[in-house]
RNA sequence: GGUCGGUUGCCCGAGUGGUUAGGGACCGGUCUGCAAAACCGGGGACAGCGGUUCGAAUCUGCUACCGACCUCCA
């Protein structure tokens, strides 16, 4: 039975969802005002295996991940400019503009990384309605105060009535002595409070009318509204990074439950961060790579381009809730690693069965199995697929056997695991496909053959042309003890 | 300053109180016309000092160091 750790307990539990056979998952998804960096790449696939594994258990799934494309402040300074007018100013662009190119960049990105699509990507642009009634709601049951056009959340009242900070582990006695005193906090009660609604500055492009004032919802309301929107007043799962947890989902919490009089969230679940010497990589230190750059290699600090599933085998080589930190080394590392389970991949779906085992594969399945349902961890599983890649590689090299059902079993953990779980593209090569494609490896078949028997009648000027031209097209040849592989 | 987390072998990175994590690198071997690759095998670790225990990397205390959040951040 799956264990998820929840961060509002501190600890493992064992997830049971609201509705029998159905579950409900909401995640942050990603601001669109620049590329998005290896950081942005982790809650992405961390929580894509999680979809996964529940797709896999046989849950109908309904998973909600939002693109934020308004009220997201610069900073407090700014006075109601927000990410995505200041950056279309910079560029001359309608924000909408932006926001669609950011959005399909970053949806090329996630289908590079293999990441599939959630059920609904809502737009907090597209919801400026439900944000409005969401606010009124909170206004009515008196959590909330209009000051200057803008509604504020009192905190202070909500912390009477419900715990203020439990996400988190912090209290409002705590907030209130270490809040930093910030500019422009002249209009609300306290500097703890939050904005539910922003009047628009004058500058300021991106603004709805409302109730208070021409502008904008505030940074947290978005994901309070379109999660119980899609997901109901109740739901099983809301996920996002660590840096998230306060003050975004601990004001998320408040929020819901000032409007709904309740808790929404069943399980909080959060992803830890991706490091670059040790420190955090983020837009704050300006230390990130682009997922873009990963993929050219055009970055100072990168040695050469690394293929999208290298950068998600990497992120899945470690656990969700640790710290992973990056290092061109590290990545060299995961590639070559990746490179291996490949191998053995192409070699176990070519395998041929024989009468008895000679080799072990173990319950292999179980093993996978409870590793994942232990709080998804990954690491263990693709430990395991390293253990068996050395049975499979036994057998390659004719040096033990594997009767025909432990191959189809091998086989069938394979797939499910390294392709359906782990989300992990491998080139299949045992993929029959098109007739273009079979008849293209036909045809480089056929060369290696005509090369074989060359080899066979020691003619070298004949071998060696055709391995060379082959390789010079970008295919990769090896010599096996009797015959060879290829790949490109 | 407050809250929380981390410190594992050359590097990355799992971990249950007692039994090999795994990957990369390295070393040795096999294969081989050459080359490349591949495959097999190997050594090494639990920040420091105490405590609990028959036994602790794993529980507990202290110390040191690192980091996250407290402000937009995945």
């Amino acid at each position: 039975m799956l264990q998820i750790y929840n961060t509002l307990t501190r600890q493992k539990e064992y997830f049971r969802p609201l509705h029998e056979g159905h579950v409900g998952m909401y995640v942050c998804g990603p601001t669109v005002y620049g590329d998005a960096h290896l950081g942005h790449a982790r809650p992405a696939i961390t929580f894509d295996l999680l979809y996964r594994y529940f797709l896999h258990l046989g849950y109908k799934v309904r998973y909600v991940r939002n693109i934020t494309d308004v009220g997201h402040l610069e900073h407090d300074a700014d006075e109601g400019e927000d990410k995505i007018a200041k950056k279309a100013r910079l560029e001359q662009l309608e924000p909408m503009e932006v926001v669609q190119y950011y959005t399909n960049r970053y949806h090329h990105d996630m289908e590079a990384l293999n990441v599939l699509p959630p059920s609904i990507e809502p737009h907090a642009s597209g919801h400026i309605i439900e944000q409005i009634a969401f606010v009124q709601r909170i206004l009515d049951h008196g959590y909330a105060y209009i000051s200057n056009g803008s509604v504020y959340m009192d905190v202070e009242k909500y912390a009477k009535d419900f715990p203020y900070g439990k996400l988190s582990g912090r209290n409002l006695e705590d907030i209130k002595t270490d809040t930093r005193e910030l500019d422009g906090q002249d209009e609300k009660k306290h500097s703890y409070d939050f904005a539910l609604w922003k009047k628009a500055a004058p500058e300021h492009i991106m603004h709805w009318p409302s109730p208070w004032s021409e502008g904008f919802p505030g940074w947290h309301m978005e994901c309070s509204t379109m999660g119980t929107k899609y997901l109901g007043e109740e739901f099983d799962i809301h996920g996002g990074g660590m840096d998230l947890m306060f003050p975004h989902h601990e004001a998320e919490i408040a929020q819901s439950c000032a409007a709904l009089g309740h808790d929404t969230v069943h399980y909080w679940m959060h992803n830890n961060m991706i490091t670059i010497a040790g420190k955090k990589m983020g837009k704050s230190y300006n230390n990130f790579i682009t997922l873009g750059q990963f993929f050219t290699g055009e970055h100072p600090l990168l040695t050469k381009p690394f293929s999208p599933m290298t950068i998600r085998f990497f992120i899945l080589m470690a656990h969700y809730r640790s710290t992973v930190d990056f290092s061109s080394e590290a990545l060299e590392a995961a590639e070559k690693g990746l490179a291996r389970l490949q191998e053995a991949y192409n070699r176990l779906m070519r395998l041929t069965p024989s009468p008895e085992s000679t080799v072990q594969i173990g319950n292999i399945r179980e093993k996978c199995e409870e590793a994942m349902e232990d709080d998804l961890n990954s690491p263990i599983v693709i430990s395991h697929l390293f253990e068996s890649a050395k049975a499979i590689n036994t057998v390659a090299d004719g040096k033990g056997t594997i009767s025909a059902a432990d191959l189809k079993e091998l086989q069938d953990v394979w797939k499910t695991f390294v392709f359906d779980i782990l989300g992990l593209r491998l080139n299949d090569n045992s993929d029959t496909g098109s007739t273009t494609a079979e008849a293209y490896k036909g045809a480089v078949d056929l060369l290696l053959n005509i090369r074989l028997d060359a080899k066979r009648n020691k003619d070298w000027t004949t071998s060696d042309r055709i391995r060379n031209s082959l390789t010079e097209l970008g295919f990769s040849i090896k010599d096996t003890k009797d015959g060879f592989e290829w790949s490109i």
